[in-house]
DNA sequence: AACGAGTAAGACCGGTCTGTCTCTACCTGG
DNA sequence: CCAGGTAGAGACAGACCGGTCTTACTCGTT
């Protein structure tokens, strides 16, 4: 998956050798793309809609990107980039003292992310139910979703807390099963995720 | 939603009076339907293919089913009853002797699910991201999902669970989150959701 | 025997999809 | 000044989409 991401130039390649005239259509794309994809999912956005909303040939497009799910690919690592890495992990570290504060904290931003008027639940569990686990962007989705997982652990293992992987995959099902119930509607979810997160963490205490 | 299921003939009504002489054209599309839409999503299935391989011509599946959406709509009836209540609830409490002990087999009946090789996901939680949270066909998937929540919620109550309700919207986050660690490759998410489970029992004591 | 309802088969329509290709304009480095 | 790379605009191809409609056939009923 990663082999596949670093086919497309990275936008400070592009930005370094490209000529400085106009803005970097690469750029422009990837902004679309990652509006589009994690508002509407990646079916329902066509290369027609993209290339339009980003003022750019068909064929720049297809030299930059050799197809439509290569800048799949693009996007789901900007995802990671500043979904999961900054607007999540770091938000929590942020807003807790301790390392079992900061775990307990991913439940307190998942609050303020429900509660946004464009949620539109995560796009790697989209993805990944979108298109199966077999396809290439439902794998490249899982090991995304493995990342979260591991920020997860990481912060287990700060804690001092028992079998850190055992408790990151116990408490990410805690955190995809609170997704889904706020895209149904139900905006308490992160605090019932958050009690029984609670209890994981006393049990893994020791 | 109901009330557009009701526009499709049960096939109890199709085989009473249909003529005799062949199978009913209504009950291999839906059959051909569920398998399809279960194992491969909605969007991933044309009207062609339906008609083509319940062996229907498409004037007959179009005078039965005024659109494709309304087929899938008829598709999330079936999948209620044969899988919803059929195959988890009813087997559940087969499984437990207390109501209880027939909560925490869900997630045993979630094990044996897990592990058939053309587990695919719930059919609900699918539709539900494919079409978002606002379209027909979400909503109807919304309330498929608050059906498990009230067999829960009855299974609660029979336990003489506190705040049934809170406990069922609980419960559900652990099982929707399993579903998908399981869908991640995850085969001992139902483990790990049982036992958060158990604990989710234990606080709603007294 | 004649009729009408339901059926299979499939042509057809307008639209959308991803992806290729052409044409022209521009900007830059030599 | 000019060659080459990049750009925008858009026609086009080939497949597929949901949905409409025509045609011919097979039934059970009258």
């Amino acid at each position: 998956m990663s082999s596949a991401a670093e086919s497309v130039p990275s936008p400070v390649q592009i930005q370094a050798g490209a000529p400085a005239g106009h803005a970097d259509a690469v750029d422009r794309i990837l902004a679309v793309a990652y509006e589009l994809f994690s508002h509407r999912g990646v079916r329902d956005v066509g290369v027609n809609e993209l290339i339009e909303r980003s003022g750019v040939a068909k064929a720049t497009f297809y030299r930059h990107f050799p197809s439509k799910d290569s800048l799949v690919l693009a996007f789901l690592e900007q995802r990671d980039r500043q979904w999961t890495v900054d607007a999540i992990v770091s938000e929590a570290r942020r807003r807790g003292a301790t390392p079992t504060e900061q775990l307990l904290a991913i439940f307190d931003v998942f609050g303020d992310w429900f509660l946004r008027e464009d949620f539109e639940a995560c796009s790697f569990i989209n993805i990944l139910l979108e298109m199966g686990p077999a396809h290439p962007l439902g794998q490249a989705s899982i090991d995304y979703l493995a990342r979260i997982r591991g920020h997860v652990q990481t912060l287990a293992e700060e804690a001092g807390l028992a079998r850190p992987e055992d408790f990151a995959r116990s408490w990410h099902i805690l955190m995809k099963g609170s997704i889904i119930s706020a895209t149904e509607g139900d905006m308490q979810a992160n605090k019932r995720a958050q009690q029984m997160a609670a209890w994981l963490i006393e049990h893994h205490r020791s």
